[in-house]
DNA sequence: CTTGAACCTCAAGTTACTTGAGGTCGCATC
DNA sequence: GATGCGACCTCAAGTAACTTGAGGTTCAAG
């Protein structure tokens, strides 16, 4: 037998959840009901330690929670298809790789921002800001154009 | 005088937002409150449309609401130094970078999963898929190893 | 036996909206 | 002048995924 068991606090500890998150887990049923000492106390086993670790892991991942739910199904369900679980992997990568492009763009944009800036503006009125004309659009205060 | 008057609909069309969320930035005080017609209904001219697709442009250059209030008083202070704009552009740059980082981790690690399940148990039960057990961990069903 | 950290529950707060219910306005048509 | 109907109105509640807070209990050490 070699069932040291954790509290809360290590568990939290060993899996970088937050203690409240594993309790918030436990309520919405992404954990099962944690088995408790005679005083109420939640305590957990090795086990538990594996599940929340892979949990953990997909949220990192940024699966969302109800991606996870599936997931976790999936891996505790022997008959079902591992194709599943490809393909949820799959789409979320799609996902990531939309997110990527966008960040990209973006990150271009902060920077061009920041640079005009410097260059061509810097510590004058805000309202005169190369970064607030940009943002505020090419079509300036002009009316009826 | 040049002054079209706009419905909240035809904001939002030009805009890009959305009808409620015009007005969830009025009533968090995002956007002044719009004028009225005798009926009650919102109307807007070509400054509150500017206003609003500063703010537009700016959610979705991925500064927070309360990012965004601060730069649209920033834009509208004459006497407010450019510096501070630069500085918020860059802090989000900074932000927009650690995301960055981390998304192309999370693509490369799914990237793998992906093609690693397909190579290896496509098809087989999903307990046993590779992903299931990448992101159980390294110590597998292994106990006081 | 006392102290203090860690635990407990329950409720409410967070961000940035979206959705829904139930009712009103404005404009075009008959 | 009635009627239809789409766009508008308000207010309340729902969403994701937690976090924070209040107020009280348990456990382990000294």
């Amino acid at each position: 037998m070699c069932s040291r068991a954790l509290t809360i606090g290590a568990l939290a500890e060993q899996t970088g959840c937050n203690v409240p998150t594993i309790r918030y887990y436990e309520e919405i049923g992404l954990l099962p009901p944690a088995r408790r000492r005679p005083g109420g106390h939640r305590f957990y086993s090795e086990d538990d330690l594996r599940q929340l670790t892979f949990i953990r892991r997909c949220r990192d991942f940024g699966f969302s929670v109800e991606q996870v739910r599936t997931l976790v199904s999936l891996a505790q369900d022997p008959d079902r298809d591992c194709n599943e679980t490809r393909d949820l992997a799959q789409a979320h990568l799609a996902e990531v790789r939309r997110k990527l492009i966008e960040l990209r763009a973006l990150e271009s944009s902060l920077e061009a921002f920041v640079d005009n800036c410097t260059a061509a503006c810097a510590g004058g009125p805000a309202s005169q800001c190369t970064i607030t004309q940009d943002l505020t659009g090419p079509r300036g205060s002009r009316c009826c154009g």
